[in-house]
DNA sequence: TACCTTAATGCGCACGAGTGCATGTGTCAA
DNA sequence: TTGACACATGCACTCGTGCGCATTAAGGTA
C-alpha cells in the first residue's frame, strides 16, 4: 500500500465495479458465442436454425447461447410466426462497452498518480 | 439472413474476433478479481499478503488471481526481496478495452445498415 | 546453521457451465 | 385432426475453475 485514492474517488470506483457487469463480460468471453456474433455480423439478422446449420454445436446449444446474449443486451430477438430472429443490439452493446471504457479511463487518471506521466 | 456485410467488412470482423481476447474478458468477468482490482485502485500498489488480508479467500487463491491478471496485462508485478508487489497496468488495460470498443464501433457503423438511423 | 516469513504449487473437492440427446410445447398447413 | 417444423427444456455427462489445505521453495534474519 503506497499510493491511495482520495475519498471522492471512492464513488467513481464503486461506479466502476458496477460497470463490471460480470454476466455481460462472461457472455463475451465464450468463443462459441463470439463465433455466433461474427456470423450474425457477416450475414445479418438470422433465426436459430440458420445459425445452427453453420455451427458444429447442437441446435439446442445455439438456442441457449442466443438466449443468453439477448438477456445481457448483446442481441435483440423478434418472433415471427414460428421463427425467432436474432440481430445485434447495436446501441446496448456499444453503450455498455463505451461506458465501461470511459469509467476505467477516468479511474486511471484519478487513481494512478503516475498515469499522466507514463502517457508520455 | 436479410442483411449482409460486403467482403471488405470481413477483414474488420476478423480483426474484431481477434480483439475478443476471451482470456482477458474471462479474467474481468470474475467478481473476486474485480474486488481485488478495486482494492488496488483504492489502496495503490500492494503485495499478496496485504491484499489477502482484506479478502475472504485464502492467500493462495489471491496469489493465483493476481498471477492471472498479470498474465492478461491487467496488472504489473515487481519482485522486491520476499515481497511481490502488484499494481494496475494502466496502459495495457485501457488500451485493450479501447481497442475492443473502437473495433466494435466501426463494425456497427459498417455492418448494421440501420445503425446510423437508429442513432437518432 | 536454524528459524521465520512470503509466495508458489500439488492435491482433492465442489460447483458451474457447455454440450448433446430425448422429449415437450407451440405454431402453421393440409 | 394430423403431421411437420421451430424452438424450449429436462437430463446426464464432461470439463474447467474457484476454493482451501498442506507442502515446498526461496528470501531474509538471528
Amino acid at each position: 500500500m503506497e499510493t491511495a485514492c482520495s475519498r471522492s474517488d471512492r464513488d467513481i470506483i464503486d461506479e466502476l465495479v458496477e460497470a463490471f457487469d460480470s454476466k455481460f463480460l462472461k457472455t463475451l468471453s465464450e468463443p462459441v458465442r463470439v463465433e455466433i456474433l461474427k456470423f450474425i455480423m457477416l450475414n445479418g439478422r438470422a433465426d436459430i436454425g440458420t445459425i445452427a446449420e453453420n455451427m458444429p454445436q447442437d441446435r439446442s446449444v445455439i438456442s441457449r447461447h442466443l438466449n443468453l446474449m439477448q438477456e445481457v443486451g448483446v442481441l435483440t430477438c423478434e418472433k415471427e410466426s414460428r421463427h425467432i430472429f436474432y440481430d445485434i443490439n447495436c446501441h446496448a452493446f456499444l453503450d455498455k462497452l463505451e461506458n465501461l471504457t470511459a469509467l476505467i479511463r477516468s479511474c486511471m487518471t484519478q487513481c494512478c498518480p503516475t498515469f499522466c506521466n507514463q502517457k508520455e
